[in-house]
DNA sequence: ACCTGAACACCGTTCAAGT
DNA sequence: ACCTGAACACCGTTCAAGT
């Protein structure tokens, strides 16, 4: 076993056994595996290929490119969300139960929430979410432009949000940013920064820039219900003023 | 010049002279440019040696590391961020100003937007945006547990959500992807997929995952505002119930 | 204190060649 | 159709040496 640059221990997957010939899927399969074990940084076509046991060429003669492995890594965690009957739910717990099921999705895969929130290859994905969110918001009387408005605050509110919880702590940085970075949180000035240290046991590796730990070691749950109900609050009161 | 991998053309800055010696804040101010000029995967220490005509390891010297850098280049974009002054607004009225004036910075720095959405950088940075931020939740009563939940819901909603808006379309792809995207988003059937069909002129590249255009090219203005009123009228309902 | 020049251990990707 | 082996043009980072 190499030396891996990531020095975060990550759940090991258990040494799967390859069929060959390599096809794709196993090939996406075992890519997002090696995403999930080292992080997206030291996630490297090369990388894969020693994982899957080959050469780095035969890795490329499945799958053209590293961008279009990790356009279908992001397909096949998007296809493990469990998506509750359209049916079954007034269209605002349906909404909720949406972001409850992407939000559980990525924390399984934590490293791959950056790549959906930031990067284009969220699009090349998913038609069927797509299809199924704007059908819940027709259904809810989100018409025309207004549909596309609704779908846009809604999507880009959970997607972005889970993004920043799982924010990953940057490899780079030292190993000892973390006591670091704490110590320099405790210690700002009372003077300067009167209400983050008033309120400094509530804050403390609690908000998005005073914590230390990523959303993977330390989910934020309660900011999470918070902000799904602000924003399904905010539906409600938009749907009312029209 | 060289050529450039990535193929999306961004305003060229003009060749500023470089002060020698060299010292840690030029070497930032050029980071950022090339970062606006290339993009965030063009960005290269060996890049930025030469936009400064020296050598990698003189860089290294001033800067102790890419990571740095980059931590370095989103406190100089957060600096840029125009702050209304607290207490010349209501604190709802304040959010919408705070969050117009991060999102037009962001708009200003399109390539930085997916680096404060995504990685931990963005806590090293600017408690002076977090006590201010606080502040005005504060005085709008929201105290202990609950201010904390709200500044999460909050600023990770308007975060991520930008950064969502400007996620960059992947260099790595075929330049002729949003040529052939485009048709596979016209050509969705209409069996499976009725509502997008039947909203096809508001959905069509105006949709999180059925665009082909990055947020940089075509901002989403509107959704941004509907966004930002569901935020807002979110907290107001929270307040309100408690 | 600051810069030069070269080196090390990697990358993604391609290509000619094998079976 | 699928894999091997080697190569090309890059990376980030370090180090001994110069001024």
């Amino acid at each position: 076993v190499p030396a891996k640059r990531s020095d975060r221990s990550r759940k090991q997957s258990p040494p799967t056994t390859i069929s060959s010939p390599l096809d794709r899927d196993t090939v996406v399969r075992e890519a997002l595996a090696l995403i999930d074990d080292v992080g997206l940084e030291a996630f490297t076509m090369r990388a894969l290929a020693q994982r899957l046991a080959t050469y780095p060429a035969t890795v490329y003669w499945h799958v053209g490119n590293r961008g279009e492995v990790l356009s279908a890594v992001i397909e096949v965690v998007f296809d493990e969300i469990v998506l509750p009957d359209p049916d079954a739910a007034p269209w605002d717990e349906w909404l909720g139960q949406f972001a409850r099921a992407y939000r559980t999705a990525m924390h399984r895969h934590p490293n791959v929430s950056a790549l959906v929130a930031t990067r284009a290859y969220a699009r090349v994905t998913a038609p069927r979410l797509t299809e199924t969110i704007l059908s819940v918001l027709d259904r809810a009387a989100f018409h025309d432009e207004d549909l596309a408005a609704a779908f846009n605050a809604f999507v880009g509110s959970v997607v972005g949000w889970v993004g920043c919880e799982l924010g990953t702590i940057d490899d780079d940085l030292d190993a000892d940013w973390s006591a670091n970075y704490e110590t320099q949180v405790r210690e700002l000035s009372s003077d300067v920064f009167p209400t983050i240290t008033a309120n400094m046991t509530h804050l403390a590796d609690q908000v998005f820039s005073l914590r230390w730990h990523g959303g993977d070691e330390k989910p934020l749950d309660a900011s999470f219900e918070l902000a799904l109900q602000m924003w399904i609050d905010g539906l409600r009161a938009r749907r009312r003023r029209r």
